[in-house]
DNA sequence: AACTATTTATAAGA
DNA sequence: TTCTTATAAATAGTT
């Protein structure tokens, strides 16, 4: 685009490199926040960069939970939850058997 | 844009809002795919709308989840965490409380 | 960080 | 709903 067309391929100069994730990263946001505007929806998105922390766009009224809690609905699993299920269960387990002995 | 600018704001007409919605997720995943090739970005988009189930892009190479535990940690928090620690607390109290009366 | 030639995205119409 | 196309927006290379 512009001045010429580039080739999708990953941009071996490292400050070439840098300076467009950022003006990517400009681009890609305001495109988000048109459609949350325009057709009601709800966006998340976030960019990570090596050299950079992690970039987060959301939609205004909403958040990122709230967005993916929908997409976790939407699939019917729970990704993060699996960890803490295993947890909950052995300690349910332990507080029936306890109220079997105390009876 | 294109034969005519608009304002960002609501489209009201339903079927003008669903039309527009197909044609800026195309465009936005688009968008998102290219820096993840051009600048070693790993992206996650997910978009929800009203009568559609949600979508999602992620880039190659990763998952929605690691992208998103990336962002916890730059966050320094785990906001799905929370609800299970309450409710690991509370199983752990009862626990201790059986523990006590069958002493 | 600004500029601008050019590419890309897209609003409206067919 | 898919295609077209005139115009708006994004951006690659330059300064």
């Amino acid at each position: 685009m512009a001045r010429g067309k580039i080739q999708i391929k990953r941009i071996e100069n490292t400050n070439n490199r840098q300076v467009t994730f950022s003006k990517r990263r400009k681009g890609l946001f305001n495109k988000a926040n048109e459609p949350s505007v325009l057709c009601d929806a709800r966006v998340s998105i976030l960019l990570s960069f090596p050299t950079f922390k992690i970039h987060s766009y959301v939609s205004p009224s909403t958040s990122t939970k709230e967005i993916f809690d929908d997409y976790q609905k939407t699939l019917g699993i729970d990704i993060w939850s699996s960890q803490y299920e295993k947890k909950l269960k052995r300690r349910n387990d332990e507080n029936i058997n306890l109220r079997r002995q105390s009876r």
